[in-house]
DNA sequence: TTCCCTTAGGTACGGTACGTACCGTACCCT
DNA sequence: AGGGTACGGTACGTACCGTACCTAAGGGAA
């Protein structure tokens, strides 16, 4: 029976079937025998191409979180301050984010592997750049440590509490008593192109 | 033969093999075999008294991390903050530490476990009250959040490297760029006692 | 076309460790 | 005594990792 699959059609249809388990079971649910089992083909092939199934698992990951995060415009730097939280937030609590921590979890002493999943996630939801540009806009400009303070502490609460969604109470205390109070106090002088960055009020939610 | 164990005797005896074992091998070479053997019984003994590994592992930490850390008073505001983060560096990349990040790795999915193991870690290094009472001497009065953004901010620098220690200067920049600006702004207006807290100075290291 | 070399596929292990089941026996309590 | 409860010993069943070894396909070079 000819149709052999090879090198990238092989690898592609592993990293589906690796993808698919991950959707449906998790990472702890990836195993490599159902993974060649589901992508018709057997372990070999598998450990040909990685040598681990932590390995696999970041892999299939990685093709499955290339998604970019926008930065968002709501027009005041309070609003998109807090919609960047937000997708954070929303992210690490979808299936992605359970998958991803499930990885983080088992990739924790693989320095490698954890390098490629940081990178990911970077790209994904805490890259200092989007931060200072969100910032930049408002006027402000902050070295990277306090550019990315709002997210540490989002991820700090991630790291805490068990519950993979934090309350929106909290992101909104992260932002009203700590980060806007903390960058406001590092206004340029005559910037600012008519946003304002009220410390602690109650509107927009 | 007499001599047979029960009870809290048994169980402390089984603690302790525990504890042995996370000692020279982590969590991750604590098996229930080798647990069993070591205090002298077998693996019934801890499935009676634990429903899987993780709660022994769990339970075998909580009782060798009895520690509490002491509020440090080194004369200024800087230094006890810096005192307080380098005393939760040092504690993270100690052995007991290592062991601590294989649990919290092992128990990421349990709300109970995890419940557990933070409890621990509050009481040694991430209580708002310590935080609140440093910055009470300095005549600074802040939210439990506020007080704790130094903490929240080097346990995000934990779970972001693979590295077990991060580095001083990470520890100075925390301080240095986001802690003592934050909360200086908080600073009360009669009080002080002749406490000062520079937001950036080169001194004390 | 033919031959060969790379790579896929099949199967069976060895190894480790979790969690469970069963059974006999010591200890405690009444 | 006698019974209940817990301990000790041992053997499983299961799951899964990672490896070894062999056969077969199929593409490219001669």
């Amino acid at each position: 029976m000819g149709m052999r699959r090879r090198g990238q059609e092989l690898e592609q249809a592993i990293l589906k079937a690796a993808q698919d388990e991950l959707l449906e079971s998790g990472y702890a649910g990836l195993t490599m025998e159902r993974v060649a089992k589901r992508a018709g083909t057997n372990k070999n092939a598998l450990y040909r191409r990685w040598p681990h199934r932590a390995a696999l698992g970041v892999a299939a990951y990685a093709e499955l979180a290339a998604t970019r995060t926008v930065i968002p415009d709501t027009g005041s730097l309070r609003g998109d301050v807090l919609a960047l939280l937000r997708a954070a937030n929303d992210h690490w609590s979808s299936p992605l984010g359970e998958i991803l921590r499930g990885l983080l979890s088992a990739a924790g002493d693989d320095p490698e592997l954890l390098s490629v999943l940081h990178a990911r996630v970077s790209g994904g939801d805490s890259g200092a750049g989007m931060w200072q540009a969100v910032l930049r806009r408002a006027g402000i400009e902050v070295t990277p440590r306090v550019a990315t303070v709002a997210m540490g502490l989002l991820r700090n609460e991630f790291v805490t509490r068990g519950t993979p969604h934090v309350p929106d109470d909290v992101l909104v205390e992260i932002v009203d008593e700590v980060y806007l109070p903390l960058v406001t106090g590092h206004l340029s002088s005559g910037a600012g192109r008519g946003r304002s960055a009220p410390a602690a009020s109650a509107q927009e939610r």
